[in-house]
DNA sequence: GTCTATAAATCGATAGAC
DNA sequence: GTCTATCGATTTATAGAC
């Protein structure tokens, strides 16, 4: 009985990731849609042929890359509940997470994709980790400030991040996120 | 010298208008490469074929749903500006008529594209009116309002409002939109 | 496990009859 | 102007040699 799982994940090989990480770069530039396989294949210097030794089909492809987003965001939010003990400290570090790499944002847009996840079928984003994780801990942050009104706040504060991450890239100005990101700290730091 | 024009708009038919509305929702609903001419020729009853009668592409065809949307915002700004004539009675109805019909942009997600337009090659939003001109409207009535964070805070305006579409979308909540809405509405009125 | 070659399906676009 | 039939290119996916 060894530890070595599904068809996936092998010492010595690591095209699955080559190709998640090259996917999770090419579907962010230029969407889903226009992402074809052989663009990814190309870009992990894998044959086109053996993507599908890694993933039954483009849907499996998209959905690693989804997974992959939602568990280096989890380790965000966990790394920021050891540094900052303090809900304030805490929300101010997720601010400054989100708006980090403004530029790179400004250029490719909010960086869940969700306005084109939403658009494919069998997914549901409302039962998703994806938007769920963030916002339920930015909520509890706040409920830990007394709100009573936590949970809309925490929708106000990934409404506006996303916002102005769409503004951003449409208007190709990454000085709209980072007003946003100040505002949203002067925000934080009057509560 | 007769006043018909291209080989668009002729009595008699009205194809070319159906073939563009019929995009208009379909676009919205499945996305722009989601969506084929197929789909739109079948949801306006025209045979696949004719639709290049009216138009070379299928970027035309978006770009004649763009247009539309831009002549129609137009209108709408123009309507607001005779009915109110302070800058915060025009803020406020630009806030409720974009709110207006929240339960489909629960559903279908921003009304404006603009994620996905972005992606597509040879379109430089950035420069098209369809964001430009709600945001100099907005501008235009916040420096009516002393206001010399005009710019700021009309971009400030368009990406709340984007941001809560995206994430009413996502989550498939009504309430998220509604809720910026009355948010927006009292902080123009607190001006 | 890896790769080449190719099948199968889809879709944008065109030709040409009416 | 309208419509049918179909081409050609692209892309997902598979078969099968190594």
């Amino acid at each position: 009985m060894t530890n070595s799982v599904a068809p996936t994940r092998r010492r010595g090989s690591d095209k699955r990731d080559r190709l998640v990480a090259a996917a999770t770069q090419l579907l962010l530039e230029q969407g889903i849609e226009r992402t074809t396989l052989a663009d990814v294949a190309a870009a992990a210097n894998v044959p086109v042929g053996n993507v599908y030794y890694y993933f039954k089909t483009k849907d499996d492809l998209v959905a690693a890359v989804v997974t992959g987003y939602i568990e280096r965001a989890k380790a965000v939010l966990h790394e920021i509940e050891i540094k900052y003990r303090t809900p304030k400290a805490r929300l101010r570090a997720l601010v400054r997470q989100l708006t980090a790499h403004g530029d790179q944002i400004a250029e490719t847009g909010c960086p869940v994709l969700c306005s084109e996840l939403g658009k494919r079928a069998g997914i549901d984003l409302s039962q998703s980790e994806l938007m769920k994780n963030p916002l339920v801990w930015a909520e509890d942050q706040f409920r830990s400030l007394g709100r009573t009104d936590a949970r809309e706040l925490s929708q106000q504060l990934m409404a506006d991040y996303e916002g102005s991450a769409l503004l951003s890239n449409t208007l190709n100005d990454p000085s709209i996120l980072r007003a946003m990101s100040r505002r949203l700290l002067a925000w934080i730091e009057s509560m």
